[in-house]
DNA sequence: CCACATAATCTTTTT
DNA sequence: GATTATGTGG
């Protein structure tokens, strides 16, 4: 409005029309489907300062929320960059950061005291283990992993196990699940602990049974940006919907069509349904992309089409057409690797960017046969994403130390370390422990420290235990005194733990104290031992080293958001991608998710597009061929350049009409199967793209296997051929697994459907 | 209580 | 194929 009036700020002045729309916008919701590519992040940071320098709000004013600790860093700093250090006071962090500011204010209110513990993953599954073992329910059945998935996706969805549907709880663990739950959530409680899912639900549940503490944050939060809407769960969905109802200034960005993460609970809903939600919001769409070619933008778009249920954008740009994206078949996996490698060379010697480049996969097991082939090419590369610093298992004993002297009552840290380094303090200790904790209700710090008075122990455990607890009563003390890093440098070196690891012979022993090392550096940073604490529970992410020019490795998850020259997209086969398990756990609307990750990926280059797949696979140690994803076939074919010339084959074996040979000696033995009505007929070649099915072993072990000729008719002694090891014979048959000695080769397990009978 | 052997498992994983 | 968790024997 002031705006009319006033000469455009310099802040504005690059926007294009739709963008500055949704920078202007301030009043009432707002939905911005922001296309990939179409300056999205740059619109949040925009809008921000915008409502500071207009005065709409003080930094204290606004609540900026998202998913990762990255996007939270980078849109402080964009902001900082345009209004300077007023963006400190802005609420802007991820939604589990906010959730714990909060809740460390309020509480008492939800059961917890002030400094409670934030469990990871570990933690939780450990602990609901215990409560399942207490519950006489057969773990290997049930494991606890499998139903803590269960019980995240109920709190995902805000219920708490009193609001649990009946019918979902039914038959699992013995239609005990939702009792466990409720255990399991009396148990934190006790222990003073929250996981990451109860951060939201316990500020959902503030919010609800405390108007008055409501209310104070709607005084606070007169604007509220969201970054990432598709990627809300119910839970997340619920907290806003709480905080914007009296101010109705909610600004929620977001890209159905980038909705991933459905398997973790993520609503793609919630963003399909905003206008109803919210009367009256207004929806800009950025469709202008900034980022990529017409070819790559057009076969992206040409394969999203193909999902039902999306809100719809149409992508655009105005840069030259560029290159098609090619699709490339080859032969096996390690081919499709040395191709890949070739290419990045051949960029490198046109002096591209290793850091402009990046090889998505579907997967982290699919990673290996690409990092093998750069380093025996030389190439730097990184794995994005992968074993992160805080889950290491000596960063996570260090980490139970520190928890355990600023918080005695932790018991699953105390659990973690009591016989780390070896004590002799084992089960039958912990048994002990347990049992006085449980008669007298208090945590196993203190139950130990009345267990070592009475004679209940042998004199050695007792010794052990005793010293133990003196330990930690001094270190606690010391705190008082010491700086904390120095401290967990005394912690480490007097319990024992560094001298463990000098003394373990294995390879990693070394890597390992230099983590420890790293890990007392980084303590350094923070002001006290309880803030380093909470940043660790929240922040589980690797610093990443930018002053190298490196090639990434990364799935397509961890792909989001960033973009590359040139984009490398590896293993586009039928039940590797689109994964088998989210085609048979989540039916069609897993297949939408999977091809909204294909559009991610696509979507992820500037210049390039490389897609490839592998007739033949090792999966698990096991030959498989496969066929050519589906997503392959719903390219729009005049944006895409099959690259298929036979030199790719390699040597004289491989001079086989590779499509016709494998994929049609695959029908014959395991014919296409329809899959919820989800198979494209056919394609430009007439191929049928079929579901290749999961090797089936129904739990024989392998030394039953017998000299008995399978179903297929392979016995001991059969002579067979295999289209990539060659002539064989049979050395074991079970089921339809054979173990084969290759004439060449050598002896591989090999699935009968892959071999031919002589 | 510990060391070693065998068995089971292998999708994605912002916090 | 490789890692990780469990079970058994010393």
């Amino acid at each position: 409005m002031s705006m009319t009036s006033t000469p455009t700020p310099p802040y504005l002045q690059n926007l294009n029309a739709a963008q500055r729309q949704a920078v202007e916008t301030l009043d009432g919701p707002v939905l911005v489907l922001a296309g990939a590519g179409t300056g999205k992040t740059r619109v949040l940071t925009t809008r921000l300062a915008h409502l500071l320098i207009t005065g709409r709000a003080r930094p204290w004013n606004i609540l900026a929320v998202t998913f990762t600790n990255k996007a939270s860093r980078e849109m402080r700093e964009r902001v900082a960059a345009i209004i300077g250090p007023a963006a400190e006071q802005v609420w802007l962090g991820t939604f589990h950061a906010i959730c714990v500011r909060i809740l460390r204010r309020h509480a008492e209110l939800v059961g917890l005291k002030s400094n409670f513990t934030i469990l990871d993953a570990d933690d939780q599954v450990r602990l609901l283990k215990q409560l399942i073992q207490a519950e006489g329910i057969d773990d290997k059945r049930w494991p606890a992993r499998v139903l803590m998935g269960v019980i995240q996706r109920w709190k995902d969805r805000a219920l708490t196990p009193d609001r649990v549907p009946a019918e979902d709880a039914m038959d699992l663990a013995g239609g005990k699940i939702a009792q466990l739950y409720r255990q399991y959530q009396e148990r934190l409680l006790t222990l003073n602990a929250a996981d990451f899912g109860d951060l939201m639900l316990h500020c959902v549940d503030l919010f609800q049974k405390h108007p008055e503490v409501l209310a104070e944050y709607h005084d606070r939060f007169r604007y509220m940006l969201v970054d990432e809407y598709q990627d809300t769960n119910v839970a997340q969905y619920l907290w806003l919907r709480l905080l914007a109802q009296k101010s109705k200034n909610i600004c929620c960005v977001g890209d159905d069509d980038q909705s991933i993460y459905g398997w973790r609970g993520a609503e793609v809903g919630n963003i399909l349904k905003f206008e109803k939600d919210f009367p009256g919001a207004a929806v800009i769409r950025l469709e202008q992309n900034y980022r990529s070619t017409p070819h790559i933008l057009a076969a992206a778009s040409g394969l999203i089409a193909r999902n039902e249920g999306r809100l719809g954008k149409t992508l655009w740009t105005d840069v030259d057409a560029g290159e098609k994206v090619t699709v490339r078949g080859v032969w096996d996996g390690e081919e499709e690797a040395r191709v890949v490698g070739e290419e990045v060379e051949a960029l490198q010697r046109k002096d591209h960017l290793l850091a402009q480049i990046a090889v998505l996969v579907r997967a982290g097991f699919q990673t290996r046969e690409f990092e093998e082939r750069f380093i025996t090419l030389g190439v730097p590369y990184r794995v994005v994403g992968g074993p992160r610093f805080y889950e290491r298992l000596e960063i996570r004993d260090a980490i139970a130390y520190l928890r355990l002297i600023a918080q005695p009552d932790d018991d699953l840290a105390f659990e973690r370390i009591v016989n780390t380094p070896r004590r002799g303090l084992g089960d039958a200790t912990l048994q002990a422990a347990h049992q006085v904790a449980r008669s007298q209700g208090t945590s196993l710090m203190v139950a130990c420290r009345y267990l070592v008075e009475t004679d209940e122990l042998k004199p050695k455990p007792r010794k052990a235990l005793g010293d133990l607890i003196r330990d930690f009563d001094r270190w606690r003390a010391e705190l008082e005194h010491m700086p904390h890093a120095e401290l967990a440098q005394l912690v480490l070196d007097e319990s024992g733990y560094t001298a463990m690891w000098q003394a373990d012979k294995s390879v990693e022993a070394p890597g390992r104290l230099e983590n420890l090392k790293e890990l007392v550096n980084a303590m350094q940073e923070f002001e006290s031992l309880a803030g380093f604490l909470e940043h660790i529970s929240l922040v589980m992410e690797n610093a990443e080293d930018a002053s190298i020019d490196q090639l990434s490795i990364m799935t397509l998850h961890s792909a989001k958001g960033l973009e590359f020259d040139t984009v490398f997209l590896p293993g586009w086969e039928e039940g590797v991608f689109p994964n088998q398990r989210a085609l048979d756990e989540s039916g069609a609307s897993g297949l939408e998710e999977e091809r909204r990750l294909a559009y991610v990926g696509i979507t992820r280059a500037r210049k390039k597009a490389n897609i490839s797949f592998a007739a033949n696979r090792r999966v698990h140690g096991l030959w498989q061929s496969a066929l050519p994803s589906r997503f392959i076939s719903e390219l729009p074919t005049e944006h895409v350049e099959q690259v298929t010339e036979g030199g790719l084959f390699g040597g004289a074996q491989r001079q086989t009409d590779w499509g016709a040979a494998t994929w049609s000696g695959r029908y014959a033995s395991n014919p296409p199967r329809e899959s919820g009505g989800y198979f494209e007929a056919n394609t430009a070649q007439g191929r049928r793209f079929a579901r290749r099915e999961a090797p089936t072993l129904e739990g024989v072990p392998y030394s039953v296997a017998t000299n008995k000729p399978n179903a297929a008719g392979f016995q001991r002694g059969s002579r067979v051929f295999h289209q990539k090891f060659g002539m064989g014979t049979v050395r074991l048959v079970d089921a339809d697994k054979l173990e084969i000695d290759f004439d060449k080769a050598g002896t591989k397990k090999v699935l009968a459907t892959f071999v031919e009978k002589k």
